[in-house]
DNA sequence: GATATTATTCGTAATTTTGCGAACAACGAA
DNA sequence: TTCGTTGTTCGCAAAATTACGAATAATATC
């Protein structure tokens, strides 16, 4: 409480968030996800941005470890980390996980503010 | 095809995703989660960061839908949005719904790539 | 009205992100 | 060797993000 800091949990948490905040990345795991895994011509065809761009995009998919790339010369094959995949599909589900259910947000009970 | 743009479903998952992106906000929405609310100056208390800063982040939030606050004079409350919540929870959970398990990542078959 | 408390806004600075075209690297084929 | 194909990297510019202290607003209390 003195400490102040972030938890692990909660860095690795935004970690993967950041990697999936630009429509561009959620469209690329979209693609990933469903093809099984693919070029990455087949990746940039389906974006409407520069290949360049693309590449950048995941590079930071690929450092956020959501993805992994693996040369087939000439081409480039993309596909989803699974093990990370995985840990990111639990961090997130534990982050929304539904909690108790006392619906009323706030603003009923007004006895929590004992800092 | 032809068009190359992004779902409104794909941008609004890149929207919540960027607002967790950052292990401050994050901090913030897990301890709101669990207090069901609480004042501004509980939520800095907790976190390393100057006030200013912290208000910057609720603002964001707030502009993601994440949160919402209410003016309690000379106090502001914060809370989770909770419709806003539920469809974020919905679109991640389905983002990372378990696809057809053919585990073999890639590289076993050799014949998805008709472009 | 003057004062204290609480949180936002302003102004600023440093860094990161996003995007592009051009140049480059790596490899297979002619 | 010379080409053509495929992606990455480089260099650059514009915009957004992150962070802070100081100033401000808004309200309750003295």
């Amino acid at each position: 409480m003195s400490e102040k800091t972030y938890t692990s949990q909660q860095e690795q948490l935004a970690r993967f968030a950041k990697a999936m905040g630009h429509p561009a990345r959620i469209a690329i795991l979209h693609f990933l996800a469903e093809q099984q895994c693919c070029f990455f011509g087949d990746i940039h065809e389906v974006l409407p941005i520069a290949k360049a761009t693309v590449s950048q995009h995941l590079k930071e998919l690929k450092e956020a470890g959501l993805i992994q790339g693996t040369i087939e010369p000439p081409k480039v094959r993309y596909c989803i980390n699974r093990d990370n995949w995985e840990a990111a599909r639990l961090l997130f589900s534990d982050f929304y996980r539904n909690r108790d259910p006392r619906k009323e947000c706030c603003c009923d009970s007004g006895s929590n503010a004992d800092r």
